[in-house]
DNA sequence: GTCTATAAAGAGATAGAC
DNA sequence: GTCTATCTCTTTATAGAC
């Protein structure tokens, strides 16, 4: 039995390494520019290995848009849970944006290539759509309660101060990495503590103590 | 002399069919997944015709990427010079953007093939970066011009709300292609709206009149 | 300028050995 | 489970006819 679960490690690991690979090189090249066998290559295998493990490369993109997604997924829950204060939370998503940054084409590159993917592929916008409605869920209730916080009423519909947030982070991403010059290392933090302090004075100019939506 | 021009005429008829039929099938396929006789065959032609007006794929992607950069930002110009008043401005914005939303799938493809295909090209990201650059110095200016014509201060530098309102386009645009149910037609330009209706209050706030950056 | 034919390389995928 | 060998199809690119 525990050869059988040694098996289904070492199965597991590879894998992980062809997922590895593959992200990687789908980033470099494109899915479509890159080849199952440069796939293999890199994990340090052949593509009889790959044959092993997967159906073909749809398979592997199908599988690896699915883990991209759930590992994003628990990544805003984790930083939903966390911090208590707005300082905190701001200071989490700097950490975070910093983190992003500096390998910024990479992964924008991979996030677009899956993104087109999806898009493409009507089975698997489910799953991204998904993804983006929690980010956005979890995004609604800090824009909530920051303003709250404030004593401000919030000036439109959480939802979609929630949507501009998060639309912000593909845009200026994409912004930074053609225009790198124009466009600093921490806009998006910068951006969303603007819109805060903005949607804060607008609430208090509409109406104290309003409540739409 | 008017045989040669018909003979120019006709070459730059051909390669706009051919540069046409390769916008559709990126868009659709990816720049990678359409191949050099797809592309032949749906402007009406075989390979031949396309290795007669291109030297290869990689030529004609270069050329599709400033064809499309030089049109977009001939737009951009436009809609610069026009609109009198805030209401012209929207209007104009919402017309532009209803056309957009029509074929949206397309449309975000093809952009973001270009864009991914920009980001690894280093010789062609200056182009690109030129033309962002431009929308938001466009955008820079009429977001001055509305924050003036309610007398308020800017709250922060032109340029960065500009950055801002110009990067939620594709970022709003990317959230409606994978979830249109959640992103209504013109998010774009309620968001547009609400933000400077936002910055307005939050100049007034800071104080009238002031002047930073 | 555009077509047909073709060369040469690369792709995905399978079979069989170990 | 992974490798090597191989099949088949597609792709890019060139040559030569018209």
């Amino acid at each position: 039995m525990s050869e059988r679960l040694t098996r289904q490690e070492s199965r597991r690991r590879t894998r992980e390494r062809l997922l590895a690979a593959a992200a990687e090189l789908f980033a470099e090249r494109g899915v479509n520019g890159a080849s199952v066998e440069q796939i293999a290559e890199r994990a340090g295998f052949t593509r009889g290995a790959f044959y092993g493990n997967f159906d073909g490369k749809d398979a592997l993109v199908a599988e690896l848009l699915q883990e991209r997604t759930r590992r994003e997924a628990e990544e805003v829950r984790e930083a939903a849970g966390g911090a208590a204060s707005r300082a905190e939370a701001f200071a989490a998503l700097r950490a975070w944006h910093r983190e992003r940054a500096r390998n910024l084409d990479t992964w924008l590159a991979l996030r677009m290539e899956l993104l087109l993917h999806a898009v493409r592929t009507p089975e698997l916008r489910p799953l991204l759509a998904e993804r983006e409605r929690l980010a956005r869920g979890a995004l609604a209730e800090g824009v909530r309660r920051e303003l709250d916080r404030d004593g401000a009423a919030t000036p439109a519909d959480p939802a979609f101060l929630a949507l501009i947030a998060h639309a912000l982070e593909d845009g200026l991403l994409i912004q930074r990495a053609l225009d790198p010059e124009s466009v600093g290392e921490e806009a998006v933090v910068d951006a969303v503590e603007l819109l805060l302090r903005s949607w804060t004075a607008l609430a208090g100019e509409t109406g104290e103590g309003e409540a739409p939506g």
